[in-house]
RNA sequence: GGUCCGGUAGUUCAGUUGGUUAGAAUGCCAGCCUGUCACGCUGGAGGUCAGGGGUUCGAGCCCCCUUCGGAUCGCCA
């Protein structure tokens, strides 16, 4: 017989059904015994009428709180049951793998009557047995929303005539920008993982592919220890060809992230609310943009916020959690293009303009950093010339020959998909990955 | 890398000024319960107080070392 899935269990009402799941809630009494089970779909109320189906009993009693089971029988509405109305009367039970007790508490056990309130385990309790803690609804829901975010935001792009590409994890130099690599043994050499495909994105640019982007995983080697930052994660690029400005980009990136927001909120604006007690906000366009330089006198003219030592060459945490505030207030906006980042504090491959000052931007979203973006520098000599600047020189030999032979005016940016989901539903970094990495934390 | 904080049943925590046999809840196990629904009732098991050393008549508690972890700053997505 054909499983059904849970959420379409109301058309079998009046027939039959096989239903497979996690085993919720378990309730065995005398003569009644009720089972709540869960698959990826949805819940519904198993009732064995003990007196009726003594064959089941055997199996019944091996049941344990997640333990995998699969029930055939008659679906009925009852409005004794409280969740749904619909139970399922089995005529069939197999337990398909019977769990220990839990060795974490997932959700906070409120106060009743009779029973006190336990608290969840800590996060970091729950990341020991993660693949247990993601059978809860608010885990599910919450890939479930990366999934759509980053479907949306690959079907924009799709649709914009981009093209989507993978390269290398595994590269052959270490260095690119402030940015720490892992090394890993190569055969008889050394080879880095990449700390982003930001030089594949740009051959692509010299191949001729015009507009690019990828998704895949980043490493980053720095011992960061915050509820933003992981050793590795999964990065959004993108890269695109013939702009005439940094600003191209930013109107990309702003339409992508905006067109993706308002799929999410259509589909999972409800859930979200109610499992996070996030709103999802569709951002209007364009997003508010302020220089760097600015943004230090409006912080200190509302906030009386100063940066340490007065140094207003990049931004500060506390900086960027206030420009956050800042930007709600001014413009009733939660995204902020910051422009106008001194050379000293970006990547040699960002275009300059006449000033000196390269031609990028960061992308703030509720006061977090989300993005680096700019125009590159596609001639030869000056990039050339911006890397040796930076120290750098035989690391980047092979990066410099895509621009010997003819290159388009490019920009592009990377995006941090973990941190876009940690943000959309207001969590940290290790709530918002499926497995999170940090230099203390290599398992699961 | 800096600063701060912590480690006590499976889990979440309490543990007074250093004082008998380290407690509670929840979970687990057993029994009871005709419709429960985060069921209810009764009973039971469960601890190298992170590890090592020291002070003391006496240490979960004070001191030192080790170890594991958390928060935060810097760095970045």
């Amino acid at each position: 017989m054909q499983r059904t899935m849970i959420k379409d269990i109301r058309s079998a009402v009046g027939g039959t059904a096989k239903v497979s799941g996690f085993v919720e809630n378990f309730r065995d009494g005398k003569s009644m015994a009720f089972i709540v089970i869960k698959d990826i779909t949805g819940k519904l109320q198993i009732t064995v009428e003990k007196e009726k189906c003594p064959e089941l009993l055997d199996e019944l009693a091996t049941i344990t709180p997640d333990s995998v089971i699969t029930c055939t029988g008659a679906v009925m509405e009852n409005e004794y049951v409280k969740m749904g109305g619909i139970e399922l009367l089995p005529t069939e039970l197999k337990v398909e793998s019977v769990a220990e007790a839990l060795p974490i508490v997932r959700k906070e056990i409120p106060a009743t009557k009779k029973k006190q309130a336990v608290e969840r385990s800590f996060i970091d309790q729950r990341l020991n047995y993660r693949w247990v803690d993601l059978r809860t609804d608010e885990n599910q829901l919450l890939f479930k929303v990366q999934s759509c975010l980053v479907n949306a935001m690959r079907q924009y792009l799709m649709d914009n005539g981009f093209i989507e590409i993978h390269s290398p994890k595994l590269i052959g130099a270490a260095s690119e920008s402030g940015a720490d690599v892992f090394e890993v043994k190569y055969f008889d050499r050394k080879a880095y993982l990449a700390q982003s495909p930001q030089f594949y994105k740009q051959m692509a640019m010299a191949a001729g592919f015009e507009r690019i982007f990828e998704v895949g995983p980043v490493f980053r080697a720095e011992k960061s220890f915050t509820s933003k930052h992981t050793t590795e994660f999964t990065g959004f690029d993108l890269e695109m060809s013939y702009i005439d400005s940094y600003r191209d980009v930013m109107d990309m990136e702003a339409g992508m992230l905006a067109c993706a927001l308002g799929i999410v909120k259509e589909k999972y604006g409800e859930a979200i609310k109610e499992a996070f007690g996030t709103e999802v906000i569709v951002p209007a366009l364009p997003f508010p943009v302020v220089s760097l330089n600015e943004l230090y006198d409006e912080l200190e003219k509302e906030y009386g916020y100063k940066p340490e030592g007065g140094d207003r060459s990049d931004l500060t945490t506390d900086a960027e959690r206030l420009s956050g505030e800042w930007v709600m207030k001014k413009y009733g906006h939660e995204f902020l293009f910051v422009v106008d980042y001194p050379a000293a504090k970006r990547a040699f491959y960002h275009m300059r303009g006449e000033d000196g000052n390269p031609l990028g931007y960061d992308l703030i979203w509720r006061g977090v950093e989300i993005t680096t973006g700019a125009q590159r520098e596609h001639r030869y000599e000056i990039l050339k010339k911006q890397a040796e600047e930076k120290g750098l020189g035989e690391d980047v030999k092979f990066y410099l020959e895509f621009f010997k032979y003819g290159c388009p005016p490019h920009g592009g940016f990377g995006l941090g998909v973990d941190r876009l989901t940690m943000l959309l539903l207001g969590l940290t970094i290790k709530e918002a990955m499926f497995i999170f990495r940090s230099p203390d934390r290599l398992n699961p």
